[in-house]
DNA sequence: ATGGCTACGATCCGTAGA
């Protein structure tokens, strides 16, 4: 089974390339971030008419979440319970005995800054929710755009961001503590490519020279990366005309 | 080099992303 994760940054500019991709690539479940589309306009039918169901919580302009999957999804909730927010970040499924998070997780714009604030009580929210998600549920997979870096070797140029947003060491500790209830991030169970990053910016000609972040992530429970065979960036997609600024990232489990 | 793109909803620029 093929697990995917991307941030589309607009799914209504996006929605070929990624019915393009979902051909060629054939995951299984996908999630995805940055749909920026109200639920009335959820394009549904393309996406079952490309074998997906789909399950969504948007809203208009920013934020915006998405399940795919091959198949029916069940228990559907929307939110971290008890984490009052108007923001569409997070939304979890069940496909058979699968347990799926997608999260697409605060940018946190400047250290100090308001929104830095509310990033790291939404991680603080979301720490202790997975905590009892996964107690409920042992094949427990979160996806998403994570919006930290874990380490200096996930940033193409560490001194250049030292301190920064994304890489701030709160930041960094909000999402270790994520980890640490369980979770292995999937694509450190395998030797990589050194430099591989998920995020390029779109400015600086950034992606030509590798010039990007590991921000978007797969987390999973013990039982699933005892399974997990393979995780990957496709950066296809990413050299695409008018691309999403992300990459998506994948990992198969036997 | 502290900007540089891109998407969006609002106008002909501001906000946000990371």
């Amino acid at each position: 089974m093929k697990l995917a994760t991307w941030n589309v940054n607009s799914l209504k500019v996006r929605l070929e390339q990624l019915t393009g991709w979902l051909r060629q690539t054939a995951p299984d479940v996908v999630c995805l971030q940055e749909t920026k589309v109200e639920d009335a306009n959820f394009p549904v039918a393309a996406l079952e008419a490309a074998g997906y169901r789909a399950t969504f919580t948007g809203q208009k302009t920013y934020n915006g979440v998405a399940i795919l999957a091959r198949g029916p999804l069940a228990d559907v909730g929307a939110g971290i319970p008890g984490f009052d927010d108007e923001q569409k970040r997070v939304l979890a499924a069940s496909f058979g005995d699968l347990r799926v998070v997608c999260l697409y997780a605060p940018n946190g714009q400047s250290v100090g800054s308001d929104k830095y604030e509310y990033k790291l009580r939404w991680y603080g929210a979301l720490h202790a929710w997975l905590a009892a998600e996964l107690a409920r549920h042992a094949k427990l997979a979160v996806l998403g755009d994570l919006n930290v870096a874990p380490e200096d070797r996930d940033v193409h140029d560490p001194k250049v961001w030292e301190g920064q947003v994304h890489v701030s060491a709160p930041e960094r500790d909000a999402l270790r503590g994520v980890l640490a209830i369980g979770l292995k991030d999937a694509f450190r169970l395998f030797e990589q490519p050194e430099k591989s990053f998920s995020w390029w910016d779109y400015r600086m000609m950034a992606f030509r020279r590798n010039a990007g972040l590991r921000i978007d992530h797969i987390l999973l429970s013990e039982v699933l990366a005892a399974r997990c065979s393979a995780c990957t960036i496709d950066k296809a997609p990413r050299k695409l005309e008018r691309p999403s600024d992300h990459a998506p990232v994948l990992a198969d489990i036997s």
